[in-house]
RNA sequence: GGGCGGUUAGCUCAGUUGGCUAGAGCGUCACGUUGACAUCGUGGAGGCCAGAGGUUCAAAUCCUCUACCGCCCACCA
């Protein structure tokens, strides 16, 4: 073995065993009790970030502590086609041969959608692979796959024929230029300068009404133009200084449209005038108060965002022409009362930079109220924990509010919606309500008939859907769901019986930005199809930023490349450096340095094995995989290891059980380094008896299991070196730690630790002294059992010290220190600087005084004797006796 | 504007039902090659637990307020 662990090739090495031996496959078996994480399908167009690091990993680490554990454990592996970023990418291919996808049609535009994603769509899975995810990747689904896309068919013919669907107007962004809908993250908001435009909108009063009114009301906008497309003003319902406006009609300029006034809260009355001018189908949040007060909609645009036929003398105008035109109208009539510089904050499209034109056009929409109402039940019953619990909160207050949710989308890449249209019937209809169901055929698929009339003029819904309308299905649909059109001994009969083995599914791991899209709608999308949740606990990881606090992201260019850190450092490394440093829901600040303390780790790992290989290098014999006491005669120091063990393998299991990863990797971290290694490992060295080898060996082997979930390949790689008897081909596989079955007293467990602490005394006392040479010390036990003990060890207690240790002699002029159970003394002659040791010495008197003072005010005190548990009265009792006596022992100390 | 968090060592964070002298890693300083490891070992320094009130025998921990920082959602006429 090297003197340094080299990952490279190891990692290969064991990832291609794996994954040869099916070690990741798993299926039903009744005999095992079956533990499922599915997923987050990572993009088809993504490459591994650090977020995806942080995800998967923690997946890896629960799905392999279940494995071995011995649950049939499944994680289920997949892409999302990601509708707008993969339509996005092809169409910049297409760009660069100055190509427009109109160009080439929807069919060869989806044609060459497809050959890109046979290309590269499984980057990121090869990188996951590297990242040593233990997937099941003969499962491997896509959510634009065939069962796949049959799951959406049904899932929005389900909800159609149940109501929860309809289609209805809704504002969009609009690109003017592209002549398409784009979708909020494509249409970023920005900062420009603008004015406010105060316009006199005329008052005719009522001749019922008494009250005298004003003859005009102030109302601001930054859109002037649009105010052809007005149909009401609105104020709020608390703003007295408008009462009027019930007794008068107001004229809308230029068209001369009486408007109606409404009151509504979402009217600001401190802002500007109080008044809002109404526009329903060219604001989102006007289109919402429309909605709300059954306003009319008047679309003024086209789809160019020149002005139509609604705008009288400005038909034909561009919006920004349109708008000068109306200013100078509006002027003329000295309807214009003055205008204010104001930034305005709009969207504009990511590819043309345009100015975005909120425009009204048909979308289809899930009602989710319906919905929610079980999904709500069942997080508040608590049959769905979130982990860290707070995050139920959000989700309850979001759920609460829930708006309906609209799933179509102008794009091309996408699951086609379900819907035909019979154009006989519609024109029929046409003059019906605008969300009325005639000529709607909703069908897998596309029908030679229409059901009612009999025409086979039937066309297809151009819209596709919502990216997130096939994800939410992802926790059953990955299983071949739906499965009823199946008879039960088909393979589908058999996916389902394995369906209703491992759903739902246990942990969902994700990051909190996705808990409305994605978590949400999946307990929704469950509890509909399914009748059941998905998965029984959240856990939501914090968000990768870097070292300054920056969110991690390509354009800001702080990126950390964790194939870069793999390369460097290995997967064992980054993995174990995540997830040491993702405190639970945490964010994770990084930086490259940060990465080391996972290769230290590993190397630290390395050179121990290597030392425990080299020693039982010589014997032959094989060692038994458990541990069999009877018999044997153990030393302090063992017992004192198995102690700390048992407590050990306790704690991973229930931090692990609890999902609480980064308390496991803390524990597994300080018992493997800083017990095993810097003391029993050390001790080991002056303590040969045949018993510590074999205890060497077995504390390996067992380290190596808890470790396993977060370095897979290191631990497999010594694991496979190991002469024991193994009872798998592979540590994967190998049996989870159970805590010993050990009759260990507490006392001697004392002792240990006393010495321990006597070890440390004279390390400090020689270096404070000046003392370099190894040179003797006496040490005097306080009584005759330390000193049967100190006896006992002596050999390492000294070799650990790094003095010599003499118990006879006791030098005349000496100098003692800071041990409970022990004296030091040292000839004076050795010692050259003594201030230091004094300084330390009168610091301890001091704060440990301070100490006292503090207790002995409590034990004075009659209402804490009275009122705290006798429990905690003894224990301070105690505690002062000890630290009194310790004080007093450090006073007598004499340095000469 | 609504909701949710955070503030503990120079930095990043533990501190789970209030009760042993508030811990760890990194960094820093000093010493050191002792039978695996300098990607190491050993020892040290470093904290009015954001501030102010309150509840309690007892508060880093519970409550209220203040200040600062952050996240999500909505909105900016």
């Amino acid at each position: 073995m090297e003197t340094r662990y080299n990952p490279t090739d190891t990692e290969e090495k064991w990832y291609k065993f794996w994954e040869e031996k099916s070690f990741f496959n798993a299926k039903k078996n009744p005999d095992k009790k079956p533990f499922c994480i599915v997923i987050p399908p990572p993009n088809v167009t993504g490459i591994l970030h650090m977020g995806h690091a942080l995800n998967n990993t923690i997946q890896d680490v629960l799905i392999r502590f279940k494995r071995m554990q011995g649950y049939e454990s499944l994680w289920m592996p997949g892409t999302d086609h990601a509708g707008i970023a993969t339509q996005n990418v092809v169409e910049r291919q297409l760009a660069k041969e100055g190509l427009k996808k109109e160009d080439i049609g929807r069919e060869k535009f989806l044609e060459r959608l497809w050959a890109w994603k046979e290309e590269y769509g499984s980057t990121i899975i090869n990188q996951l692979k590297k990242l040593g995810a233990s997937c099941d990747w003969q499962r491997l689904r896509f959510t634009m796959d065939e069962g796949y896309s049959l799951a959406v068919k049904q899932a929005f013919i389900r909800l159609f024929n149940k109501g929860l669907i309809y289609k209805g107007n809704y504002i969009i962004n609009w690109c003017p230029r592209c002549k398409t809908a784009l979708a909020d993250e494509e249409a970023p908001y920005k900062e420009i300068d603008g004015w406010l435009y105060y316009i006199r909108y005329p008052l005719k009063k009522n001749p019922s009404s008494e009250s005298s009114v004003p003859d005009y009301i102030t109302v601001a906008t930054t859109r002037p133009e649009t105010m052809l497309g007005d149909t009401a003003l609105a104020v709020n319902p608390k703003d007295v200084r408008y009462k009027f406006l019930k007794d008068c009609q107001v004229i809308l300029p230029i068209v001369g449209r009486v408007l109606k006034v409404i009151e509504d809260e979402l009217v600001e009355p401190e802002f500007c005038t109080g008044v809002v001018k109404v526009t329903p189908a060219h604001d989102k949040n006007d289109f919402l108060i429309a909605k709300k007060h059954n306003l009319d909609f008047i679309n003024i645009m086209n789809e160019d965002a020149t002005i139509n036929e609604q705008g009288l003398e400005f038909k034909g105008l561009d919006r920004f022409r349109a708008r000068e035109a109306v200013l100078k109208r509006l002027e003329e009539e000295g309807l214009l009362e003055k205008k204010e510089p104001y930034k305005i904050s709009a969207g504009h499209c990511y590819r043309c930079n345009t100015m975005i034109e909120p425009r009204l056009s048909a979308q289809w929409f899930v009602r989710m109220k319906p919905l929610a109402k079980q999904a709500i039940k069942v997080v508040e019953e608590g049959k769905i924990e979130f982990y860290p619990g707070r995050w139920k909160k959000v989700y309850l207050n979001w759920m609460e509010n829930i708006q309906d949710w609209c799933i179509s989308r102008q794009i091309w890449w996408g699951h086609r919606i379900p819907v035909y249209y019979c154009r006989e019937c519609r024109e029929k209809h046409q003059n019906s309500e605008s969300d009325s169901n005639s000529g709607i055929i909703v069908s897998e698929y596309q029908p030679s008939k229409c059901g009612v009339c009999g025409s086979s003029d039937i066309y297809q819904e151009e819209d596709v859907l919502d990216t997130w309308f096939s994800s939410w299905l992802w926790p059953f649909a990955t299983f071949g769901w739906p499965f009823e059109s199946q008879t039960p001994d088909s393979e589908i009969g058999k996916k389902k019986e394995e369906f209703e083995y491992f759903y739902p599914t246990d942990v969902l791991v994700t990051a909190s930005e996705i808990l409305f899209f994605w978590v949400a709608r999946m307990i929704m999308a469950g509890l509909e199809f399914i009748g059941e949740i998905p998965f029984k606990r959240v856990l939501i990881h914090g968000t990768v930023r870097d070292i300054r606090g920056k969110k991690m992201s390509k354009s800001l260019g702080n990126i950390i490349d964790p194939l870069e850190i793999i390369n460097e450092l290995g997967a064992d490394s980054l993995r174990f450096s995540l997830m040491l440093q993702a405190g639970s829901g945490q964010d994770v600040y990084l930086s490259k340095e940060k990465f080391l303390v996972g290769r230290n780790f590993a190397n630290k790992i390395w050179n121990a094995s290597r030392y425990i290989l080299e020693r039982a290098k010589d014997k032959e014999k094989e060692h038994p995989a458990e541990l069999n006491l009877e018999g044997k005669i153990l030393t302090l120091a063992d017992k004192w290891i198995l102690y700390e063990y048992n407590r050990l393998v306790e704690e991973c299991t229930s931090f692990l059980e609890e999902l609480r990863i980064h308390d496991y990797t803390q524990a597994v971290y300080e018992f493997f380094w800083h017990k095993f290694c810097d003391w029993y490992l050390e001790i080991s060295k002056k303590e040969s008896d045949e018993i510590k080898d074999f205890l060497l060996v077995f504390i390996l082997d067992k380290c190596l299991r808890l470790l396993h979930p977060l370095m897979p390949f290191i631990t497999e790689d010594i694991w496979q070196r190991l002469n024991i008897k193994k009872e798998t081909p592979t540590l994967m596989k190998a049996g989870w730690p159970k805590t010993l079955d050990l009759t260990i007293n507490k006392g001697e467990i004392k002792n240990f630790l006393s010495l321990k602490e006597l070890i440390i005394s004279l390390r400090a006392f020689k270096k404070d002294l000046g003392i370099k040479e190894k040179v003797s010390f006496s040490v005097k036990p306080k009584n005759d059992s330390l000193s049967k003990i100190l006896e006992e060890n002596l050999h390492w207690v000294s070799f650990l010290s790094r003095v010599e240790i003499s118990r006879e002699k006791t030098y005349p002029k000496v100098v003692s220190t800071a041990t409970i159970d022990y004296d030091i003394f040292v000839d004076k002659s050795l010692v050259k600087n003594l201030e230091l040791h004094q300084k330390r010495i009168e610091a301890k008197i001091e704060e440990l005084s301070v100490f006292i003072q503090g207790e002995e005010a409590k034990l004075s005190n009659p209402s804490f004797l009275r009122e705290a548990p006798q429990e905690v009265v003894e224990r301070t009792k105690q505690r002062l006796k000890e630290v009194s006596e310790e004080v007093e022992r450090l006073k007598r100390i004499k340095w000469s």
